[in-house]
DNA sequence: ACTAAGATAGTAGCAAATTACTTATCTGGT
DNA sequence: ACCAGATAAGTAATTTGCTACTATCTTAGT
């Protein structure tokens, strides 16, 4: 029993990224603005107190968590839009590739999604604002070189189609939110990109 | 100053409707979680206890504010799709009620789509989820019906393209809450839903 | 005069942050 | 290899501040 009671120290860099792994699996639990400290320290067997030898305050943990869940999205997507061989192409596995990333890490959407958006003047507005405008941005990038190729219409819209593709993903975690797990996220994933991909591809 | 003393007493169904009113504004402001029963007080200056003459529990104010959302929302998309011809313009009629009901009310999406869904075992999600599948199920329908009227083709899955059309709502409310105002909701609306037509129509 | 809305002044509980103290782990000099 | 001292992770207890809710008293309105 004394093996039990010695308790390992990390050093704070590993200590931030087991706190920043717990927040994610507590805020895929319970919400985001639920997760209390104490949670956190309790997910990791620690004192409530210590969280602050490691972040200096609550704000600075989600900050951290965000911009986690940035470089591994985004690494996510790159990789996936690499493989393509055009631009629709690459579109259709970005879509994919962040569908699974979710079902993989279903805290992501909710921490993107949530309230944490509404705290005016935060630095964590101005993140997830960057995140997402970015990735839209991506999105009607990729659009207007399908657009020079002839892939879609001259005179589609690239920036609504890229509303249109964040909203399809709001749509579906919503929808899997509501109706039990992950039940069938790919494959409800699948029929509503061809219903998208219809919607901008060239009329024939 | 004898005028600014005298109190105004109303009836607590009268005091119940500006509860209502004040946490909507509240919430449109500054987000659903972190409207405090003294945020409403102060809002209507009245007292922080006084709220309780009214409501049992702060919940409660919540399910009187989404049942009265539910309320004033299917009233308007009713009477929108009671406008209509045929089955697609319905959905069109809808669609735009719904995004005007937003302009004028822009706390409304961020209750219905906010961390109170998260709250489990509430009736507080239990409402939530009851208006969203409602509305999903309404756009489903008229789209069966748009099928049997060959309006659309025979084998595109209702309830997929239901999904996108909640999601396209929500893209475009996130849209506007992250690029200033209802900029130009209308205008972004009304390019987004030609895209999603054009992915439901008939291919020609 | 009676009823019920509102005021006042609490209470209990929780959560973030801080303090003083303890001890594991790392470091450099012999 | 060793050990003394520095460093920093962890603990425990506490502070501070907020928030939902309540008990008691007051007074407007009928």
């Amino acid at each position: 029993m004394n093996q039990k009671t010695v308790k390992k120290r990390l050093s704070s860099e590993e200590r931030q990224s087991e706190i920043i792994r717990v927040s994610i699996e507590l805020a895929a639990e319970k919400g985001v603005d639920s997760v209390t400290t104490q949670d956190m320290a309790d997910a990791m067997n620690l004192t409530q107190g210590s969280i602050f030898r490691h972040f200096a305050t609550k704000d600075d943990i989600w900050v951290a968590v965000i911009m986690w869940v940035r470089e591994r999205l985004m690494k996510v997507l790159d990789k996936a839009a690499s493989g393509a061989s055009d631009p629709m192409q690459a579109i259709e596995l970005m879509f994919f590739a962040h569908i699974a990333f979710i079902s993989k890490h279903p805290a992501i959407p909710r921490l993107l999604f949530s309230e944490l958006l509404h705290k005016k003047n935060s630095k964590l507005r101005q993140l997830i604002e960057g995140i997402i405008s970015g990735y839209e941005a991506k999105v009607a990038g990729l659009l207007e070189q399908a657009k020079a190729r002839s892939l879609v219409p001259a005179d589609l819209d690239s920036r609504s189609a890229a509303v249109l593709y964040i909203g399809m993903i709001q749509g579906l975690v919503m929808q899997s939110s509501i109706f039990g797990g992950k039940r069938a996220l790919q494959r409800e994933a699948e029929k509503i990109f061809q219903i998208f991909l219809h919607g901008i591809k060239k009329r024939s």
